[in-house]
RNA sequence: GGCUCGGUGGCAGAGUGGUCAUGCAGCGGAUUGCAAAUCCGUCUACGCCGGUUCGAUUCCGACCCGAGCCUCCA
């Protein structure tokens, strides 16, 4: 409670002292997946910097509601289950837990919530319902539309007008809306695809009217935070607003928070685009404790730059964070109030994780050089500081040894070729010392004297 | 066309009106049987042009270049 939470709030494009409405209950709704498909990274961006963004409230505030929701029902997820001849069920269970595996591989906690679309169909319809008697949804050729006339402050986030929004648009218009920028709130469904009754007939429900009915009957009025990609703020988050304001009254959120694009060669990664990377495939070459800190590397309002590259000095970065810990292992650690240093300053600063890192690489600086009681101060900050983002959680050994399977050779041959070329050494056999060394070596084992022995750890190409 | 946001050293990436980011890589050294790890030292910066200022990478204006949204998208 030491530090003040300022976070950019995309709404007034500027940074604001983080005041939640109910400091025992702090609510943060972040837009989740919609799961027809394995995620990439650039998805997996939001559920990483979001991540850090809990534990840190928690960190702050204790008890901490963040509900993030998979959106289960969804016209791609009906194209996506007629191509492979499934149901739209197989297809999003199959997916959700593809997402939930991924995103746990990432070192990301658990949300406390994880609100299903097709599990309040009940809500958006009571909604809906709501939306029509005020007047401000119309219904057309058995869809529902959201009248974007109807509402004053229309497209205040994203800063546009209403009378802009014709000028780009690049998609042919439904006759039946009364203006361009009207948007669904409840389609009618053709026989055959997924749907449920409603006052308006067998349909479902638009994109938008998920996020509004789950925040809403999870977390209540006016939330603290809402977050999401970048690419969410026009039409989605728009949209929501427009929902939630005029059918509940009040602000509905109070912080809108957006992270950046994941970028592959300066362009955008996207799934149309066709320049993606699945964290699935990520993983088989990389741990997720490198593919989150490689997120976290950069602003998460700035866009990041994808690269093998990164992910190599990512895996670099936190190698030498475990190397300084392995010094120290024996060392035991203390209770420390992480709130007191500049590593947590830096997130406090609107979630300053580059600059954060900078602060780790600094406590491993103090493990390498400090005194006994500094190294003890300075380990005891680090391993605080990696929980505080979800990282660092290993063993040293563990992680310096382990990892994916790239030595095509036991820890039991290793062993006893180390006891082999300690033999050799002490009899000054250093041929044979070093063709050990070098067999090692070209199996991805990297061997280490030291005072105590020879250990080794993987090396990192 | 409208609305946003950027351009920092070989790379990644913070930040600031006036000595230092940080990391990787490079170079020199210490240490080591040789290495690794670690340590010490060290070189490359702020797109371009003006303005404000004692002083600007940082503020203001123009320009050039790039990205995002306006269509499903994190």
């Amino acid at each position: 409670m030491t530090s003040s939470l300022f976070l950019f709030n995309t709404s007034s494009r500027k940074k604001e002292l983080f005041t939640p409405k109910d400091p025992e209950r702090v609510t943060m709704y972040v837009c989740g997946p919609t799961v027809y498909n394995y995620i990439h990274i650039g998805n997996a961006r939001p559920a990483v910097v979001f991540d850090v963004l809990f534990r840190l409230l928690k960190r702050e505030y204790g008890t901490v509601i963040y509900a993030r929701n998979i959106t289960d029902v969804d016209d791609k997820i009906i194209a996506a289950a007629q191509e492979n001849d499934e149901s739209m069920s197989a297809i999003t269970t199959r997916f959700t837990k593809a997402y939930r595996d991924d995103v746990s591989a990432l070192k990301t906690l658990a949300p406390t919530l994880e609100p299903l679309a097709t599990e309040h169909i009940e809500e958006m319809i009571q909604l809906t319902e709501i939306l029509m008697n005020k007047g401000h949804a119309y219904l057309a050729e058995a869809n529902v539309l959201f009248s974007v006339q109807s509402m004053k402050d229309y497209g205040a986030l994203s800063n546009r007008a209403i009378e802009d929004m014709l000028a780009g648009a690049r998609v042919e218009i439904a006759q039946y809306k009364k203006h361009p920028g009207d948007f669904v709130l409840w389609k009618p469904s053709k026989s055959g695809e997924p749907g449920w009754d409603s006052p308006w007939g067998f349909g479902r429900p638009g994109w938008h009217l998920e996020c509004s009915a789950m925040a809403h009957s999870h977390l209540g009025q006016d939330i603290d935070i809402h977050g999401g990609g970048r690419d969410l703020i026009f039409p989605h988050h728009e949209n929501e607003i427009a929902q939630s304001c005029c059918a509940y009254g009040g602000n509905f959120v109070n912080h809108w928070m957006h992270n950046a694009t994941v970028d592959i060669d300066g362009e955008k990664m996207s799934k149309s685009l066709g320049n993606i990377r699945t964290v699935r495939d990520l993983l088989k070459n990389y741990r997720g404790d490198v593919l989150k800190l490689a997120l976290l590397s950069t602003h998460y309002r700035s866009p990041l730059n994808f690269s093998t590259a990164l992910l190599e000095q990512s895996e670099k970065t936190l190698t030498s964070f475990y190397n300084g810990l392995r010094e120290v292992d024996e060392i035991p650690i203390d209770e420390v109030n992480i709130a007191d240093t500049s590593f947590y300053e830096a997130l406090c600063d609107d979630l300053n994780t580059p600059l954060a890192i900078s602060e780790l690489h600094s406590m491993t600086k103090r493990i390498n050089t400090g005194s006994l009681s500094e190294k003890r101060i300075a380990k005891s900050q680090l391993l605080a500081a990696g929980s505080l983002l979800g990282l660092l959680d290993c063993e040293p050994n563990a992680w310096l040894q382990g990892g994916l399977d790239l030595i095509s050779i036991s820890p039991e041959e290793i062993d006893s070729l180390i006891l082999e070329r300690d033999k050799a050494k002490k009899a000054k056999n250093y041929a044979r010392a070093d063709e050990i060394r070098g067999l090692l070596t070209g199996k991805g084992v990297l061997l280490e004297d030291s005072s105590d022995g020879t250990r080794w750890r993987r090396s990192s190409d």
